[in-house]
DNA sequence: TTGCTTGTCGACAAACGTTGTTGTTAGTAT
DNA sequence: ATACTAACAACAACGTTTGTCGACAAGCAA
């Protein structure tokens, strides 16, 4: 994701309006590689902002969703995740006991689709996630 | 999946009822490689039981699912989909205009997270979840 | 069969994450 | 400063999934 202030000239530049509640999101997200969901984000922005209404904070994920500055993750664990790193190509550890999700900086080669298979479908990205269980999750078992 | 004679079989040795909205769900899903949801299947068995609850749908389609027999998938759809291939181990194309799921029977070499990396997680399952179109959504622009 | 026990059914409603609606506020360009 | 209009907060609705519970039916023993 880019700085508070690229991303303040690129949504004018798109016509979008940059209000205090989406600067706030943005400094939220700058930096955060904990990929958090809509609602802890919501619950973070609030404390500086109390009458954020967490539609606004959809509204803002979706439009930096647009603008290709953050991924928003479905793992499967009930809810969206947002990741504001999309500058390196990476993957997922989700631990299926906490919810956490660790970034994988790793680039696996071989992964494609062999063509026997691939006949009929244009595919335009790959997605690996590992479930498992991280330490502090295994320790208190 | 087994077949549903099998499947009866085994709900009995679980202590589980055989009753006959739950053979009309295993009649449904055997064979069925089109990943359906939940509510579908519900459709589909509700056409041939009408009083038939969504309710009872789920309980089954998760009593499948503890008993090894379907694989729950949640690929970000919105909904969860079932998956009666648990026999050979496989991934997924996802068609993200249609929503619709395709087996991909590969097994893919290489896949696992680096030791510099795997520290503080032990991994239970790999997931890769090919993204695109599927022609039949491609030649509908 | 009969009766007892226990698990299941289906109707209803609620939980959850997410999105639509609406009148009002406020960012932006002129 | 003004007008235009997007974005706001508040509220309600949505779709998917789960909880509750009385009535019922499957299975077992005799």
């Amino acid at each position: 994701m880019k700085s508070c202030d690229a991303l303040t000239a690129m949504f004018r530049e798109q016509g979008l309006r940059v209000t205090p509640q989406r600067q706030a999101i943005f400094r939220l997200l700058d930096g955060d590689d904990s990929h958090p969901t809509v609602e802890s984000l919501f619950d973070r922005a609030r404390s500086e902002m109390p009458t954020l209404s967490l539609k606004t904070v959809y509204q803002t994920v979706h439009d930096l969703e647009a603008l290709g500055e953050v991924r928003v993750l479905d793992l499967g664990t009930g809810s969206v995740r947002v990741d504001p790193n999309v500058e390196d190509d990476h993957h997922h550890l989700l631990c299926t006991t906490c919810g956490r999700v660790r970034d994988l900086p790793v680039e696996f080669t071989g992964l494609h689709v062999p063509i026997r298979h691939r006949r009929d479908f244009t595919v335009d990205d790959v997605q690996v996630i590992f479930r498992g269980r991280c330490d502090h999750c295994s320790d208190r078992i």
